[in-house]
DNA sequence: TGTACATCAGTGAACGCGCGTTCACTGATGTAC
DNA sequence: TGTACATCAGTGAACGCGCGTTCACTGATGTAC
């Protein structure tokens, strides 16, 4: 990063930062290949030397993502000998860290509108995002009886929706800026009355 | 609509409708007013007649979705004489129903980034949609005992996050589209389990 | 240590293209008489 | 009913611009000897 001449030393990761920032600042969708090679200090051409084109920088920046994200939450849930009920709860924390500290890897994730499907790399990361996800629901509905268990695939899909939620709609600059309320505190007082809606918290508090 | 010569008859409309369309196709920032001016059969330069660029005609997009919303959500709350639980739950099925009807509505309201403060008539008619959203929630919330009742605010903006949550990550082409379960069963499902929660619902099923 | 050479990352010029925006215009519509 | 005229919605030409993409090139780096 510091000595610069005529070779960049690591475009490619360069493009994938500047790329993110620009995500960040005008979505997904709202920047161009040449913006994304000015910020990283380039010719447009020398894009190609990296990346066939813009969706597929995108797609690299939503793979780093993925990664970051899997990691997180699997130290978040895994990382301690706490109750699965405190690692669960950790976890949804996690996710709205994540969310707040890569904004742009978030939304090349979830908003970005590309296909998982076009690159394996990206797909097996993606699969490893909601697998670790489902892993703590399934931790967790353990303790449920199991006559009263929903499938954990759909537990976690109710947690993972209410955490994508509150991000768009509270963690972001515009849209639902309305409510007094903290996204942390939402998310953890939705989960706490989604868990007691379970069975897996005292009915009261 | 159908004669039409060197007067459109109803242009600003038909740009509004073309818009839709192609939010729906490319996303909000996906678009330009070029294409959505042929898409309405007329110069780019007649756009002009009727917006002040881009941004206006997504806020109009925008106003006119909240309008709908507002009022199927009223409807579907407050139109029958079910008890305040059945409509609570209709009105979860009619956002999900307005989201899959209304997507380039449903996207220029929430996905487009567009500040709601811009337009008064915008920041007026998003008011009203999650009032009525919060409105459900105080006349439902008025059934739980008043010392454990959490804010209507703050239970109307779980529902929302737990809604928008589940049309994003479910009930969209791409990323999520690996769960088994559908949308409205995955809303219904998440409600039913948020309610019991807060004692809305018996704990046992 | 020094030299010659292969490699290849990034350049810069070039292209055709569609965009946003302006402008004087034109022709359809409505209305006053 | 007919005519003259005002209005104004949409035209089409024009502009400068930045984009994506290609190409032969250049110059920094690494390595074989």
């Amino acid at each position: 990063m510091s000595k610069r001449g005529y070779h960049h030393g690591n475009l490619r990761q360069g493009l994938v930062d500047a790329a993110l920032v620009l995500i960040e600042q005008k979505g997904p969708t709202g920047f161009t290949l040449s913006e994304a090679a000015k910020r990283a200090g380039v010719t447009p051409a020398a894009v190609y030397r990296h990346f066939a084109g813009r969706e597929e920088l995108i797609a690299e920046a939503a793979l780093q993502g993925h990664r970051i994200f899997s990691d997180l939450i699997a130290r978040a849930f895994g990382g301690s000998q706490k109750s699965d009920l405190l690692a669960f709860e950790e976890t949804g924390r996690a996710y709205l860290d994540f969310a707040r500290k890569y904004p742009g890897h978030y939304m090349a994730m979830f908003e970005s509108g590309i296909s998982v499907n076009t690159n394996p790399d990206l797909a097996l990361a993606a699969r490893k995002s909601s697998d670790v996800l489902e892993q703590a629901a399934i931790a967790l509905s353990k303790h449920i009886p199991e006559d009263k268990r929903p499938p954990a695939a759909m537990f976690s899909a109710h947690i993972w929706a209410l955490c994508h939620g509150v991000v768009e709609l509270f963690a972001r600059g515009t849209p639902g800026a309305k409510t007094q309320f903290q996204p942390e505190e939402l998310l953890e007082s939705g989960i706490g009355i989604y868990l007691r809606g379970l069975g897996l918290l005292p009915p009261d508090q």
